[in-house]
Formats: structure tokens, sequence, C-alpha cells
DNA sequence: CATGAATGAGACTTCATTCAT
DNA sequence: TATGAATGAAGTCTCATTCAT
């Protein structure tokens, strides 16, 4: 998110002298950045177009050059946020097979994201509670590592759902948390290992994969 | 919902009511029912005072004589819900001793009224959502209980926050799977079992304390 | 103009009104009110409710107070218009038999009051292009009159939806000579006798009747 | 539609054209037809230059290259319709000499062709009646019927403005029966059966009249 | 010329809130 | 206190029109 903000800000920066005619192709962009931003700033309430055409510097109209109606946008901006996402944490865990690994790595990366980037934090949050698809995404990112973790003989439970919901329970639950400002030290750490005990392994296990270290970014 | 009416009820007892503060109380728990009805029948969305009037039988101003502002409504809204809530679990993990225990009982008394009173469940979820009274009162129950198991060695977390927030999380992602309509069979016994693995207990512990019968209500 | 406040005034007398019920009703008069003097005033175009809540000075949401939709409003309007209508013509040949008579004076009292009021002229005109109600009223008007001279033996057309439709199309016609400021003398008794004579009178008999005089209102 | 794309490029071979001149032309004349489609094909309503645009398959700047506001686009369409309305008629009534003969084909033909071609119509019902110009055209066509006959002694009417519009009213009244769906057989010779009669024409000679064969196109 | 992104006035509609009765 | 008519700000969406490319 803050790259986002940085980036545009500079294009903002450099179109200022021609009031916003050469965006064209770029708009679509800036407004679901924008929604964004707004999504980052605000504790509650629902995205108004009003808003967001303030918040990209368009006028209302111009929304709708991109988007039939308000739930497009909306939509666009899930798909924009789950996205990111799921690109963020399939590349930390490219390398990994084990399950209960992929899972630690997964569950902390996006606590990690939350922490180091309160605005995305803040986006999730509202997205995921108004968008079935965002949910879904997330679901399914979680389910394949679950199961793997099944296989492996890792993980013991008993319902592959109610553990589904709990692991994604607890990650948003950590993201509320952090948007509140009640983040702690190693909040990716204490979580993971919580998550992972609930998912059966011991607690010497759990402790150990959770600790591993975050694989580096190439 | 009727629960609710008779501890509201119940309050006013205790003070000495004129005939006009009586009549003045039950106008004002009509609207209060009134908004719980509505939370529980819808899927999302806000409430409007449009609604409650007619879902209460009393025109708009009516509203105005009880409640400053939409948002204090829903602040009452809030404590009605809260109320009943405490009282439940309270009532329930009376005479129980064991912190791992109450927890148990607390979890699963929550999903089980979830499951059982699904217009409860949405109203739990609206609330919560936009509630920040409902979310610390949750909090508070939630965290004497797990200080209780921890000072009885039952429980091993590296930090209460985040150890309250799990479960907190936990709990309310439950009830959304199950308003969604996804809850399985012995749900509550599924996440209570998974939240006490969570909380350090063993996976023969977990599963015992998470299958006891639950105290009959007198 | 003046004369449709009188009329629907002396409608909301015979109504039993309660105090509310009375202040609505006369907003709900105004509304209707205003939307005829718009209609009477303009060229051409349709009515906005921006429009109508200025002409009748109100703002914009008391509308809604009395019309659910935009379409209420103008089903609203035609059917105010066409009450005035049917109640006129009907008062004004309500002692005659004759088919072809009646129907001289429906066309004279209709091209009469265009001639008088080119507020209404022009009213009718926008309501009757835009309301399919409107048209069937005038329309099942016309009919008996036109079915009862058929019966008598004095009109003599090949087919009823024909004549009916040229009958209502002339007088719907010289309603838009008035209004453009192309109405001549007698206009009333001039259109009168070749629409009879369309039906199928003899040039004589046509004259003759488009000339009597047309019954007084008491 | 095709004849309105023949007629107009035979107005332009009557000019010496560039390429230039010949492409504008061209593009100008598919904005036309692609607004007569547009006419023909719905109900009611306005047209827009959303659609105008679409349907033509140009986009919304192009049309401002040639009209320079939406007014004139619409009175572009009006001329076209106009244009093939009056060469219709003329060419087919070439070879009449009589007045009331030369009415009856007149009307005939416009509601014959209405009936032929729902869409034209639809377009003529439209332009009709936002566009003053078309309804001169009509008018004076009509006229010049109407005074041929008056001059032979066909015809026997109070006012030649009172018939012109009841000429007029009595075919645009055809057309919105047909484009309701509610025509019936021989529309054409029945319509002109009564204009006959209504312009003072006995009932023999007004069936008569108006039962002579159309003459062919050649 | 053609394009289409951008604009902004203005349409319909909702809804919390006020106030006279 | 109860009522409900009135209000007006704010929201979603449309569309004629302009202008840089």
């Amino acid at each position: 998110m803050s790259t986002t903000q940085v980036s545009e800000s500079e294009v903002m920066f450099t179109e200022q002298l021609t009031r916003g005619h050469k965006k064209k192709a770029k708009t679509r962009q800036t407004l679901v950045d924008a929604a964004l931003r707004i999504y980052a700033r605000r504790g509650g309430g629902e995205l108004t177009l009003n808003e967001l055409a303030e918040e990209a510097n368009v006028s209302h109209g111009t929304i709708y050059n991109y988007f039939q109606t308000r739930e497009e946008v909306l939509e666009a901006v899930g798909l924009a946020l789950a996205d990111q996402f799921s690109q963020s944490i399939s590349v930390l865990s490219a390398g990994v097979e084990s399950g209960a690994e992929r899972m630690s790595i997964g569950v902390r990366m996006f606590v990690c994201r939350a922490m180091a980037d309160s605005a995305w934090a803040n986006a999730v949050i509202h997205v995921i509670h108004y968008d079935e698809g965002m949910r879904s995404l997330v679901a399914a990112n979680v389910r394949s590592d679950l199961q793997a973790g099944f296989r492996e003989g890792s993980f013991e439970y008993s319902d592959e759902e109610v553990a589904l919901a709990l692991v994604v329970s607890c990650a948003i639950g950590a993201l509320n948390s952090i948007a509140e400002g009640l983040g702690v030290v190693d909040h990716d750490i204490k979580i993971a290992e919580m998550v992972l005990k609930a998912l059966g392994l011991s607690s010497n296990e759990a402790r150990r994969i959770a600790h591993l270290p975050l694989p580096k970014i190439i």
C-alpha cells in the first residue's frame, strides 16, 4: 500500500500541470488505488463514489467510464487486493514443501504485511467483510496448505471446514488487533504458533516451525 | 429475543417507576426488540430508522423521544445484546472452577446459541462489527477465563492479548460460518477443542474437556 | 388550470379527513397542481422532480412522502387530469339521448375547454402522450357515444376501432392546433361537424347537430 | 431505411464531391441511419448520443464532427424522414389529377407504409412529435391536395386550417394505432374513406375513391 | 477527422432529523 | 408523548459535451 501511495503521489505531482487530462488508461488503476487509500484511512462504513472521485481527483462521471456500477468498483478493489495478497503469499512459500511450514509462512506473511502496512490491513479488513469473492480466495489459499499438512500427518483436526474457518478467523482477528493498534512484538510468530497448535501440532513443533526464518524475497 | 425483554424488564424493576416511566421503558424496549428482529432477519447492510419505525409500529418521530440520534439506537441495541450474552455465559459456567472448562463452556455456549437461534447469530454479527462496546464486553468475559486457565497451568501462551484475540476471533468466525449456513454437527465441540489446543492443552486433554456435557440450565 | 384547482378542492371536501390527512391531501394536491402547471407551461420534454419540487415550493424529499417513484407522480397527474375530463364531459351531456349529439357535445366541450384554458390543453397533450391510462379513459368515453350513434342508425362506419381512433385523433389534433396558437373561431363546431361527417352523417345533419347550443353548466 | 440512403446519396450527387466530402457525407448518413434504426426499435423515450454512437459504430466524439449539438442530430433525422416521405407520396400520386383521389392516395400510402414497415412508423411517430419541421412538411403536402379538391368542388369544409389539421391528425393517429399493434385489415382504405367523408364527400363517393387501386410504383 | 477519456450538471432516490400539531 | 409531514444533504447514476492525442 505504501508503495502505491508513493508512486501515485509522484504521478499526481507531475500531472497537476495538465489537470488530469493525460490519465486515460491509467485512470482505472488510479481509482482502485484511491479506493484502497480510502479503505485504509477510515474506521467503518461503506465506500462512496463521491469520496472515491475526490480521492482520485476525478469527477464523478469518470468512474463510470471504468465501472458500470458501484458494485463493480468494489469488486475490482477486492480483486486487486486479492491479487496482491495471493501473489505475496505464493512467492514467499514457493520452495516450501511441508504443509505446516507453508501454513506458518502464509499466516506470518499475512500478519507481517499488516504490521508493516496498516493501510493494507485496513483495506483487507474492509474488503473481506463485504466481498464474498475475497473470502473465497483467501479460503482457497489456506485450504491447500491445510490439506497438505493433513496428508503429511502434521495436522490433526476433526473437520476441515471448521479448521479452515479457524485459520482464517485468527488471521483476520490478528489484522483487526493490529489495525486497532494492539499489535505486539513477533505478533506473526505468536499467532502462527497458536494456529499450528490448534491444528494439532505439539507445542514444541509448533514453536519450532513458527520461529523458522521467513524466506527472503528475491 | 424474549430473553432480552425479560432482562431489561428486570433491570427496570430495580427503579421506582411511575406509570409514565414504565410506558417509556416499554416503548424503548419495543424499539430495541424491533431493531434486533431487523438485524436477525437481514443478511447485510445498515439499519435504517425507517425500517425500525415500521418494525416497531411507531412513527419516525417517536424514535427521537427515546434516542437522540441513530447512533444511540445502535448503541442501545448493542448493550441489550451484550447484556443477554454475558448473562447466558455466566449462568452456565456458574459452578465451574477450572479456567479451561469455563473457556470451553463459554465458547460452546456461544456457538450453540448461534446454531439454535440464527436470528441471534445475525444480530451479534451485525452489532459486534459496528459496536466497540460489545467487543470489549466479550473480551472481558473471555479474559477472566483465560487468566484462570493460565494460573492453573492449563494454558500456555506467550501473549495474553494475542490469545484473547484468537479466542474471540474463532468464536465470531464460527458465528459467521453458521450464519452463512456452513455449520457442521458438533460445531461447538470442534471449535472448543481447537481453541483449547491453541491455548496449549494437549490433544487428549482438549478433546476431553471439549466433550464434557454442558451444564443444564435450571 | 384554475378550474382544475377548484374541482379538486371540491373532491377534497367530500371526504372525511383527519387533521393529518387533510394536510397530507393538501400537499399531494399541491404537487399534482404544480405538475399540471409545468405541463401547461412548457413546449416539450419530460417532467423532472426537481422542477416539480420547485414549482410546488417543497423540497425534493417531500415528493417521496406522497409517491414512491417518479412514475407514480406521472400516473397521479394523469389520473387527476382524466378525472376532471371525464367529469366535465359527462356532466355536460347528462340529459342528452342521441349518440350523435353526445359525440358532438363531447368533442366540442373538449375543444372549448382547450380554447378557454390553454394550460389545460398543454397538460392534456403532454399526459396523453405518455400515459396509456389516460388514453384508455378517453377512448372509453368516446366509444359509448360511438356505439350509441351506431345503434341509432346515425353513424355509419366500417370499423369501430378505426372510427374511435379517428375521433380521438381529431380531438387531440385540435388541441395541438390550439396550443400552437392556430385556433380559429368556432373551432369546436367546425371540428365536431367534420367528425360527424366522417362518422357518416350527411352534411346537413352534421352541420345542424354541430351547431346546437351547448347545454349550460348548472 | 435503405430508401433514406438512396435519397440522400442522390442529393449528394448534385454537388461536386471531393473524396473528403464524400467520406464526410457517408459518415453523416451512417449516423442518421443509425438514429432511424434506434427510433424504429424503441417504444418510447429519447434518443441518446451514447446509443447513437454505438449503433453507428463510431465514438462519441465523432458525432460532433457532423453535428454541433444533439438537437442538430434530431433535426437531421427529421429532415431525412421527411425527405423520403414526401418523395414517396409525390411519386405515387404523380399522374393523378383529382384532388380527392390524390388525398386518398396520400393517406393510404402513409398508412400502408406504416403497416408494411413498423420501423418507419415508429420513427415517424417519434420525429413528428419532436420536430416542427417534419410537421410543416407533412402539412404542406396535404394542403395542396386539399386546395385542389376544394377548387374542384369535391371537398366542402368551412376552414382550411381545421381541415388540414384533421387530415394530418387522422393519419398520425392511424400510425399510432398500427405501432401499438391495433392495425386492422384495409386500415388504409377505411381511414381514407372516413377522411374523405369528413372533407365533405358523400358516403358513396368516399367509398368509391378510397377503394380505387393504388397506382403501381414503376 | 476519429477517438474516447474526462467532465459536470442534473436526474432520481434515500434517509436521518426536525418540528408543528 | 406521539405523530408524520417536511426537510435537505448525500448517494448512485446518466449523458451531452469538450478536448488532447
